[in-house]
DNA sequence: CGTGGACTTGACTTAACTCAAGATTAGTGG
DNA sequence: CCACTAATCTTGAGTTAAGTCAAGTCCACG
């Protein structure tokens, strides 16, 4: 049957989405405390939707800290259409390359309402030495950012249509953690089918239809913007889905309202360098 | 022919080397010293054309620095199809995700006959406190590799055949140098049609095509593998060429047997940090 | 000097795009 | 709370860029 017009039980709102609960803004969360203490002159930022939170061209003199939202690293080509590198989740840094390089290579949009640090970086000033615990996330989030492009490009580059919104909704339900809670395979994501669309290459119009055919096909249901994977198994296969280029945590960070969380995985983050 | 069976035909030989004894060359380029300075455990390794360095899935006790051959990061899909990621040029450092996942997100290759150096590497053992020089620079060609393969992304998702093969080349070229030989437009590069077919998410056939396409539009020229930009200004806006994602250098270092090239280029690749 | 790899080209197919028009849904102000 | 408007989603019909299949040619090299 076809689930698109079955009527949604509960609307959703953008900030549901994200996995927190919008917190005030001056009620610090545990993250923030955590950077503070090692970055002092962090500021605490609001974003409303559909903001440009770091413009390509352009040079930046911070990072981000992604507490709540869902923003997108994209490109727009001189003929006007969109490439959406990679989603940004709540709990990643994001914004480095624009401190790095004269010029940022991308451009961030927010998706839903985001709350965000701004953590001031200047690479002269040996971070390396001053701030290691800084350094290796940053380095961890780099390798992570870069094993996901790679993943996103076979997909362009070599998976049909079919195979790439598998592949995305896996990657998606992966990333957000969703495993834990056993059999629940629903995820709840703030994406129009344009913005699937532009990460994956695709039309609008024809990744509905590609979304119609795995509704068909009984692998996914699709009721407003909550999926649910219906059997994870044969996705995986069709659409050689191996969640291990998303590392151990695939975030910095899995809930910004939950300190022991932070903790946790943030040490797991850290783990590689064995700290 | 069968595609399947052809892609099966990529010689996979696993290699006996994985950071065991060296095995030829005993004469030492510059880099190898600057390597041994602060590595010691480094070891020479030559490999024939078409050889696996990293295979993908597997873990890596080594990362590499590339002195003269090309190689190609890739994937196989499960339908035997391959998408190429990216080329490692003379010069770059490869194989770090194959050390810090558990296992490699993807497969190395060499193109052309190539002697790498094997840098034993272990993340455990804190890298960033012992030897913060190699941290800045595996740092810095993560970022690099992550800033391209996003331009790669971009191109396979939104640019046309047409415009792809242009970036590449404009890329290679760029990547090269060649720019300092003034005038000099004309690079040689050990890629078959096939191999920028898969660089590229087209088949071998359509390249060709688009190679003549380029050709008759006087655009470019092919000798064999050689290939003359004849019109660089119109292959860049065609392609929404912009160098900047290729950071200063593009590479660490511009050739293994010219140490004084070396030292200003890794001085160069420092250099975000000060160093 | 012949054999396999790489390159070419033609004829045909197809996955994905484009255009267009409705139907739903979400957001806004009165 | 409703009415209005703008997104977003959906579907059909026709187009096209790129793929597939096939049959050569041109080599480099053992």
């Amino acid at each position: 049957m076809d689930q698109s017009i079955r009527r949604r039980a509960h609307p959703v709102r953008p900030m549901e989405h994200a996995c927190a609960p919008a917190a005030a803004a001056h009620e610090g969360t545990f993250a923030d405390e955590w950077i503070n203490s090692r970055r002092p002159g962090v500021r605490r930022l609001s974003f409303a939707k559909a903001r440009d939170v770091v413009i390509s061209g352009s040079h930046n003199r911070c990072i981000y800290f992604n507490h709540d939202g869902w923003l997108a690293r994209y490109k727009i080509l001189h003929k006007g259409s969109r490439q959406i590198l990679d989603f940004v989740l709540p709990g990643q840094v994001f914004g480095l390359p624009a401190c790095l390089f004269p010029r940022a290579p991308y451009s961030i949009i927010t998706i839903t309402e985001a709350s965000v640090s701004a953590i001031p970086f200047d690479m002269t000033d040996n971070v390396f030495d001053r701030d290691p615990a800084l350094a290796k996330t940053l380095f961890w989030s780099t390798v992570q950012e870069a094993a996901i492009l790679g993943e996103h490009l076979t997909g362009t580059g070599r998976r049909s249509a079919y195979e790439r919104v598998s592949h995305l909704l896996l990657e998606l339900f992966v990333r957000l953690n969703t495993s834990h809670r056993s059999g629940e395979m629903t995820l709840s994501i703030p994406l129009t089918q344009e913005l699937i669309a532009d990460a994956l290459g695709l039309t609008a119009v024809h990744v509905n239809r590609t979304l119609r055919a795995l509704r068909q096909d009984k692998l996914i249901k699709v009721d407003g913007r909550s999926i649910t994977i219906v059997d994870f198994e044969a996705l995986s296969r069709l659409s050689d889905f191996e969640k291990s280029y998303l590392g151990q945590a695939g975030r910095f960070q899995p809930r910004a309202t939950e300190p022991a969380a932070l903790g946790e995985s943030a040490a797991r983050a850290m783990e590689p360098w064995g700290a």
